[in-house]
DNA sequence: AACACGACCTGGTAGC
DNA sequence: TGCTACCAGGTCGTGT
């Protein structure tokens, strides 16, 4: 489910909640990762950060608790005695009786223990944080120019943006009025304008809408926070033009765009 | 460089 | 109701 804007969502209510805290007791409930419990007992948690969709704790000794949520996922404080999910894969308790919980129903999702040179290696094949400074039209036109894929594809593509799902890329190329096939060293530049807008302007409400939805439930449904275009509407009408909205395959993964407004 | 496809996992839902 | 098939917000590895 996670994109960058309900990655950063969990992110800022982890450092709310468990930055401060020290892990007295880690159990990790699947067998490759068993091997974690000893060496993070008694860390401190000192900072929650993230990366594209990569979620970083901190933790005192120098190391850094990868957590990547991948299709489902949720990483959250639980308060003493609150009962864990069926679907929990890892939880961590604190030495304030509460539990750090990996909620992670399909099993998909990663938790590491790395050090920051690790880390700094692994990080470097993640491109552009897309809510960032240094995010440019400039810097998207450079990097457009550089690639033939399509548009979509770009958008997903982790090593160029770090952040943008199947979601959010959608919506971002439907508020751009670009065609998802669209070979990105194609768009001119008032498409690649219009390109960086539309990203940062999805991302940033998204976050907002993500923050607020999941500061009240703990969770996260960006399909109920986000006021979709296109994304899952196959068939129904763009709210633009009325255009019937469109599936097709890009990489083996679904991408809905309005044959109307993206050209 | 780009695509195709399978693998990793589980749960929800549409259709029979 | 109960079964099956397919679908899902992500990423990696392999092969073409």
């Amino acid at each position: 489910m996670p994109e960058l804007p309900e990655v950063e969502a969990v992110c800022r209510k982890l450092r709310a909640d468990a930055v401060g805290s020290t892990i007295v007791n880690a159990r990790m409930l699947r067998r490759r990762n068993r091997r974690l419990e000893d060496r993070l007992r008694s860390r401190e948690i000192t900072a929650v950060k993230r990366r594209g969709k990569n979620l970083l704790l901190h933790l005192s000794g120098e190391l850094v608790l990868r957590v990547h949520l991948r299709m489902s996922g949720n990483l959250y404080v639980l308060a003493a005695g609150q009962a864990r999910p069926a679907t929990t894969r890892a939880y961590f308790e604190l030495n304030d009786a509460r539990t750090l919980v990996f909620d992670n129903p399909r099993a998909l999702g990663i938790i590491e223990l790395l050090t920051p040179a690790e880390w700094e290696a692994a990080a470097a094949s993640l491109g552009m944080e897309p809510l960032s400074e240094e995010f440019t039209v400039e810097w998207l036109a450079a990097a457009a120019a550089r690639s033939r894929q399509p548009a979509k594809c770009f958008l997903l593509n982790q090593s160029h943006l770090a952040g943008l799902g199947n979601i959010y890329s959608a919506e971002a190329l439907h508020r751009a009025r670009i065609h998802p096939a669209k070979p990105m060293n194609r768009l001119r530049r008032p498409k690649l304008e219009a390109l960086h807008a539309a990203v940062v302007r999805v991302l940033r409400d998204a976050v907002k809408s993500a923050c607020n939805a999941y500061a009240g439930a703990g969770r996260y449904n960006s399909l109920e926070i986000f006021p979709v275009a296109v994304y899952g509407r196959e068939g129904r009408p763009c709210p633009v033009c009325g255009r019937l909205v469109r599936r097709i395959l890009q990489a083996g993964r679904a991408t809905y765009y309005c044959p109307g407004c993206q050209r």
